[in-house]
DNA sequence: TAGCCGAGGAGCGACGCATG
DNA sequence: CATGCGTCGCTCCTCGGCTA
């Protein structure tokens, strides 16, 4: 396997030498095997995943995003471990796993502070009617165009006295539906109280026009937990493809991953922020907290072989994880995956 | 008068490459 | 609640001018 193509690829950890080692950050927790455990889960979720996205590429004559998808497929592959924590090399693509559920665990810490204060929070949904792959890029420009024309729209409307003050956070999905073979991109919200919804609601049927959005489509709901809500909402922005719910026991085998689709929502979404916050900003955190750099003489070196499903470590047969994938999951990722363009 | 637009500087956040 | 950091595009805020 093409485990080199990083020429430094040494796991984010540096200079090290036969008897020590540096290492930045603060590390992962492995004390608890659930931590590696989930952590190969993910893993392989994430490899299977960029290889078909590889291949979709491939397919598409897509080059540019080869790259990062191989990114993805690398991510973690080398790992340190020292007095019980992990360390390594972070991809950051919206694709994986590992690095998403990173992004999404900080956006939760940042905002749930914020929403919490909110009177009545409310969950609203904004649709617009599908559209083809012809067109999805185009589309889902003009629905972060659309969602910028109503806050300019009610801020200059408040600021004249004229209107509620308006704010919230947003993200962007977009499903696919095999059947039809359409896209619909849309937002989540999640806005201080009804009226903030209602506002937004009524600029938007009037933005699309009827033949584009009904009433009935757009959601205004109240948040009975906020916290729920919130996970639910961020969620939404960096779940690119479903994962596998496992807990579900009915659902699994009718489950597939369309590649092709991912691969286009990925390129159409490409430049825009899937999750932002309109109307306030987060407080001024005045701790910067410096990354740790410590020198360690105690360490174990893994890399992760995909066909073990686990990491190994360089100077013994030893796994890390000793994952063993549930047979569902394992269905899922070897029959499931369309890789038919879309 | 309401809505739209642009300028423009500061700051923030998403993204993704690279290496102390 | 896991690397660091640069880049880029966006938001925020405000003013002022234009148009229907």
């Amino acid at each position: 396997m093409d485990d080199e193509i990083y020429t430094l690829a040494q796991s984010g950890t540096k200079n090290y030498t036969e008897h020590s080692i540096i290492l930045i950050g603060k590390g992962s927790d492995i004390t608890n095997n659930k931590t590696a455990k989930s952590k190969a889960q993910k893993k392989i979720i994430t490899q299977t995943m960029a290889l078909s996205l590889v291949d979709v590429s491939k397919e598409n004559r897509v080059y540019e995003c080869r790259q990062s998808y191989w990114n993805t497929y690398h991510c973690q592959n080398r790992i340190t471990t020292s007095d019980g924590k992990i360390y390594g090399r972070y991809c950051k693509n919206r694709i994986c796993t590992i690095c998403s559920n990173i992004r999404k665990a900080e956006l939760i810490n940042k905002y749930y502070p914020v929403i919490k204060t909110w009177e009545d929070p409310h969950f609203v949904t904004l649709t617009a009617k599908a559209c083809s792959k012809r067109v999805l890029k185009r589309r889902i420009d003009k629905t972060i165009e659309a969602f910028k024309i109503i806050n300019q729209r009610l801020r200059k409307r408040h600021q004249r006295g004229k209107g509620i003050k308006i704010m919230g956070i947003r993200s962007l999905e977009c499903n696919y539906n095999p059947v039809k073979k359409t896209y619909n991109p849309h937002f989540h919200l999640i806005v201080p109280n009804k009226e903030t919804g209602e506002a937004i609601v009524e600029e938007w049927l009037n933005l699309w026009t009827y033949k584009y959005a009904r009433k009935y489509a757009q959601k205004n709901e109240r948040c009975y937990s906020v916290e729920s809500t919130l996970i639910e909402v961020i969620k939404y922005g960096s779940k690119i493809f479903t994962e596998p719910d496992l807990k579900q026991k009915s659902k699994g085998l009718g489950t597939k991953i369309y590649a092709g689709a991912l691969h286009n929502i990925l390129n159409a979404m490409k430049g825009h922020r899937i999750f932002d916050r309109f109307g306030f900003n987060l407080p001024k955190t005045s701790e910067t907290s410096l990354s740790k750099v410590q020198t360690v003489i105690d360490f174990d070196k893994w890399v992760y072989i995909p066909k073990l499903r686990d990491w190994r470590n360089v100077n013994s047969d030893e796994v890390l994880s000793k994952y063993v994938a549930p047979p569902k999951l394992q269905y899922l990722l070897e029959q499931c995956i369309d890789k038919e363009a879309c």
